[in-house]
DNA sequence: GAAAATAATGAGTTTGAATCATATTAGGCT
DNA sequence: AGCCTAATATGATTCAAACTCATTATTTTC
């Protein structure tokens, strides 16, 4: 009759919660899909009660199971809590934070994520690095940023990389371009388009660098600031782009302009956070990754956190 | 970096507080003292902190570990309402908690237990059965009382008996008596007194059962129904008494009386709740157990919590 | 200072949580 | 219907880590 309850059940029971079921639950949390079914079986045989509604999709939560997915969405928070708190001692409140950005998208998500950042770490400054920087990563040395998002990890000395979360870059085209037929474009289909990018060295464009540079095409370029201004051009037919899945779902649901995958497999891109190796354990660093992932993985459709 | 921490910790953390050093924490949690060095060594690693501060005693708290017993002060109370809560989902919420007594001076404790119990359980219908029987068990048969707290737990089909805690019986004397200067009493220095006792048949009065009858020694009696009364008879030479430890330990701080062990080992007895076997998985009836246990271990001196 | 109590340590054992491989069940589709 | 696909359940196996045991080191007490 001992309690068998720890707080590993609890953070299962409310990502199923939030997962809607178990098989995603368990991509979460980075266990098997039979792990998780294992302490749920578990912790009803305990109860007596069934915690969830099975042969429902999404699963749903019977009164007993709401009572503890209650008590996790209680407690948790709690228990980071006072974690940041001890991290604090550990370390002192202050520090800064100067985050460097080389993906314009990235906003999106970046401000949300500084905004529990800043609730959270209330004595670290916060602030991000401005202006475009070719290299962010020569930052982080120059001790004018402390964290860098890139998107090839390059091995540095001196440099930790904490991954972020990975996904799919789409090709987009005029709802009624020729090519919208295929059902994913490859490298020789951008030959005669005019590509549509950000304003930034070729080697930040996954498109560029990991297909079209490899079989040696390089189309006609049109470059702008801003994401809506790309669509906008790919809208009135003034070429194509290669943005992210996530970027871009918005207007895919209002069928503004047509998607395609990337070569026949896609074209699969990833985004890690930089920091000073010597700075890695730092609990504020740590835990802005942290807020990252979590607000990405809620709010970007087709993403998948990267890492353990 | 993943987050260590367990329900188990906390419950550790919090139990090295409450008991001010790892042997007695141990005790309590009924693990070794080997054990809470492991889990303590492991989370200052973890934290990269100590969390108590050694080479003291009691062990006191750094800042970090007040940080991390603060939580568990928070959380844990938390998790046991919420079980509770899924217990009266799967029981529901009514149900009656007759409880009837064989031993006088539990009242004592009885009453703060009922208060907390009173308190989790609302709905439940408490009562204490009144008036003195012989074989408290019996009522249970006859559905008069739902839970009995008993000292000889004798096998009986149908009964199952939770363990409650485990303590030494001491004689009392008159400061000055002659007795006292022994440094324990025999089963033949009590030929010679009054022995003064509750008024409830012999089978029920540990001294006698264990140690005068097998000695085939049969002292003058008298008796009362208040343990204040035993005392003052004592106090003014009329007799000796043997009562549980703590329930005297407060006059004996005073030297009111003196007090002695019973034979050489000590005369040790124990305190059982029955029930009726069908309704020992009962979670209230298990909880009452629970709260009698933490209330008393709490704060009856010299007590051992019984069973697993 | 010696003895007793308490904590730390390291090796060894055991438990149980997770995985792997597979069976079962539910839901969608023609 | 009935098949196919996706999701969950199950049983056996593996493996990590929590605990115990035996011992040493440290601290408290008298």
């Amino acid at each position: 009759m001992q309690s068998l309850l720890e707080l590993r059940h609890l953070k299962t029971l409310a990502a199923i919660r939030d997962a809607g079921s178990l098989t995603r639950a368990a991509e979460r949390l980075f266990l098997t899909q039979s792990a998780l079914s294992h302490q749920l079986r578990q912790l009803e045989a305990h109860y007596g009660l069934p915690l969830f509604a099975r042969k429902t999709a999404p699963l749903k939560l019977t009164p007993a199971g709401d009572k503890l997915v209650q008590l996790a969405d209680a407690v948790l928070p709690m228990i980071a809590n006072a974690e940041r708190e001890v991290a604090k001692l550990r370390e002192g409140e202050a520090g800064s934070l100067r985050i460097a950005v080389e993906c314009h998208t990235c906003f999106d998500w970046l401000m949300p994520a500084m905004d529990t950042f800043r609730e959270r770490w209330p004595e670290v400054e916060l602030d991000i690095v401005s202006g475009f920087h070719a290299d962010p990563v020569q930052l982080l040395f120059e001790d004018r940023a402390d964290l860098a998002i890139v998107s090839v990890p390059e091995a540095e000395t001196g440099i930790a990389h904490l991954p972020l979360f990975a996904y799919d870059m789409v090709a987009l085209l005029a709802r009624d371009h020729p090519l919208a037929a295929k059902a994913y474009l490859e490298a020789a289909d951008f030959a005669d388009e005019t590509l549509i990018t950000y304003p930034v060295p070729d080697d930040m464009l996954d498109l560029v660098r990991q297909v079209l540079r490899p079989a040696g095409i390089n189309p006609k370029r049109r470059t702008t600031e801003l994401t809506v201004a790309i669509l906008q051009l790919v809208a009135s037919r003034r070429g194509v782009a290669a943005l992210p899945g996530w970027s871009v779902q918005h207007y895919l649901e209002r069928d503004y302009v047509a998607a395609r995958p990337i070569t026949a497999t896609g074209l699969r891109a990833e985004l890690n956070a930089a920091v000073l190796q010597d700075r890695a354990g730092t609990a504020y660093l740590q835990d802005f990754v942290a807020i990252v992932r979590e607000v990405c993985v809620a709010e970007l459709p087709g993403i998948q956190l990267t890492g353990a």
